[in-house]
RNA sequence: GCGUCCGUAGCUCAGCUGGAUAGAGCAUCCGCCUUCUAAGCGGAAUGUCGCAGGUUCGAGUCCUGCCGGACGCACCA
């Protein structure tokens, strides 16, 4: 039996090189302490090198008093003896390369196979509690626009890849609910609910939220309470307003993220949160501590503007903690800072999870050390913080930068930019770059069919797999495929799609889904190189009507690399196409 | 001034938590397509990995200092 249920091939061999280095360890080439060393296996870059590579003996020799060609030598002959590995050579300035017997990547294709949608799922489900993640966390004052968009596609492929690889999964929304903005946003709704009720109220005025999404607001308002809050001081309606805003912007926003497929399972409040006490009692528990003192913070920086006036406030000493300044956990006017009530919001999350990741916009930057500061001062660091900024989306059309205006309210909104191009593309896109630097998104480009568009060409892969499967329906074809009929290429593909369940573990280990996407625009060109061959060679082709048994054997390695793209997309959220129009 | 991030081929970007001769697409050059699988394909050429030190068997990757760019820098959110 080749194949080992639920472990992959790379967890397979990394076992067989663990074992060969434990024979070492055993008759005293290698002391015992060495052997939980860095060894890695992985794909070497040129695949002249064989399947696998290990850096074993170079990260034992000097353990061992050896030099790592001389160990290398003795460990490839004990791999050598493995009946799956084909190889064992001693390359370099002492890798091991692997060649592994053919057998092994069509055992791999079964395998992908027989487990569908879960081949490469992880099972890394050892917290007691769930890993949480939160992203998109947008102001409630307005609907999602573009700035939104790559938090929200980034933090929810990240956590669908952390539920793939094994972990329990918490999708969570803060909602700042509780600032001064929350406040502008119950007045303009007031003044949108006075124009509903009749009223002329001329031009939005300054410091106001001018957009026409509070418009319908302002008419539930005006159907509810009728004129009962006009001409009244604002201290008699603005709670209520305030309330019923917010309610009714997140109904928007959740709105425009199902547009995106994204639902978030908890949505925390601010408001609550601080109506509860949550930031009272983290402030008592760090008063108690001495993390908590009073005193006054050292000018800004930079240009110090000339209002400054040194006021004594309750300061976190986040310095302990890495951080430049203590920050204020309050205001003078004794009310929470903004902070004051995020660090209570982050003791509260850390206590239902095992681990936390934010995704934040890069202009957040400068708040991470505060708030890491604060989780690890009021976790006493059991729950890590893992803060994944990302960068600005800059939308083109056809080379020209799309104007906005944030003052005026003329923003490209993200309900928009999904019915003009299509959810798929949108989450495929925001994938389709390291998230901590800027990414272009070009209207024009983003839906193009041509190589150059990764969406297309991983859409297209999968749609041309999915032809040739209907179009051989009706053949005859053995029910047992001859796998050892697929040559070196074909198998290459096989090794290639054997990698997700590798791509999955490491991707999530580093929390970054854009691997998944390069994964991908890597497997669909692989497929499209193989089904090239086919334009010079009948032969060569998928479908080769005289020879059911290749023709079986391909259709085979075609449909596990399509379960492959379709398991891929969907932990970005995108659906495989059967066929492009 | 300080902090975070970024700097890799002409352009846009990968680079698997330190591995071998640094990769891909576009553009360029050469060759192919009278559509049974060309909304193209095959091949070639392309590098001071911003600069300079350091750490070690080994650095694009880690550390330090510079240079350049983006973002941020009050009790805002």
């Amino acid at each position: 039996m080749i194949g080992v249920p639920g472990l992959d091939v790379f967890q397979r061999f990394e076992g067989i090189v663990a074992d060969a280095v434990a024979a070492l360890v055993a008759d005293g080439t290698v002391p015992a302490d060495a052997a939980n060393a860095a060894i890695v296996l992985e794909p070497p870059r040129d695949p002249s090198h064989g399947d696998l590579a290990t850096n074993a003996a170079m990260a034992l020799a000097k353990a061992a008093r050896t030099n790592p060609r001389e160990l290398a030598t003795r460990i490839a002959m004990g791999l050598a003896r493995h009946p799956d590995i084909a190889t064992a050579e001693v390359a370099g300035p002492g890798f091991i390369n692997l060649k592994l017997q053919p057998t092994v990547w069509q055992a791999e294709i079964s395998a992908i196979l027989a487990a569908g949608a879960d081949y490469g799922r992880g099972d890394d489900r050892h917290e007691a509690l769930p890993v949480n993640v939160e992203y998109v966390s947008a102001n409630p004052t307005g609907p999602m626009h573009m700035g939104h968009c790559r938090g929200a596609v980034v933090g929810d492929a990240l956590a669908s890849l952390l539920a793939f690889a094994g972990h329990d999964v918490v999708r969570e929304y803060y909602v700042n609910d509780a600032g001064g903005q929350v406040d502008v946003l119950a007045r303009s709704a007031h003044l949108r609910y006075r124009e509903a009720l009749g009223e002329d109220i001329g031009d939005v005025p300054e410091g106001l939220y001018p957009g026409d999404y509070l418009k319908p607001v302002g008419e539930l308002l005006a159907a509810e309470f009728g004129p009962a809050h006009v001409g009244r001081p604002e201290g008699e309606w603005l709670a209520l307003f305030r309330t019923r805003a917010v309610d009714a912007m997140m109904d928007m926003i959740r709105a425009d993220l199902a547009l995106l497929g994204i639902v978030h399972d908890v949505f925390s409040s601010e408001a609550a949160l601080q109506a509860a006490g949550a930031p009272a009692a983290a402030e008592a528990e760090l008063r108690a501590r001495d993390l908590v003192y009073e005193g006054t913070l050292p000018p800004p920086k930079g240009e110090t503007p000339d209002d400054w006036e040194p006021v004594e406030l309750p300061l976190f000493r986040s310095t302990r903690y890495g951080d430049d300044i203590d920050r204020p956990i309050r205001k003078s006017d004794g009310s929470w800072t903004y902070f004051g009530n995020d660090m209570a919001y982050h003791a509260e999350k850390a206590r239902r999870s095992s681990a936390l990741v934010n995704i934040w916009g890069a202009d957040h930057a400068g708040t991470v050390k505060r708030i890491e500061a604060a989780v690890e001062a009021l976790t006493n660091g059991s729950v890590k913080l893992d803060v994944k900024l990302v960068q600005m989306v800059r939308l083109f059309r056809g080379g020209e930068p799309v104007k906005m205006s944030k003052r005026s309210g003329n923003f490209v909104t993200l309900a928009d930019v999904v019915e003009e191009v299509g959810r798929d593309v949108v989450r495929f896109m925001m994938l389709t770059k390291r998230p901590e630097a800027p990414l272009d998104f070009d209207f024009a480009d983003v839906v193009q069919q041509s190589r150059e568009n990764p969406v297309f060409y991983v859409h297209y892969a999968h749609a041309r797999i999915s032809s040739v499967l209907r179009k051989a329906a009706g053949l005859d074809l053995p029910t047992t495929a001859p796998l050892d009929r697929l040559d070196d290429e074909e198998l290459g593909l096989a090794r290639l799609a054997a990698q997700w369940p590798r791509v999955v573990r490491q991707a999530a280990a580093a929390r970054e889904p854009h691997r998944v996407a390069f994964y991908l625009a890597d497997l669909a060109g692989a497929f499209h190189t193989l089904w090239n061959r086919g334009n010079d060679d009948p032969a060569q082709r998928l479908l080769v009507e005289s020879d059911p048994g290749v023709t079986a054997a391909r259709l085979q390695l075609a449909t596990a690399v399509a379960q492959v793209i379709r398991t891929a997309l969907g932990v970005m959220g995108v659906t495989a196409a059967e066929e492009l129009r």
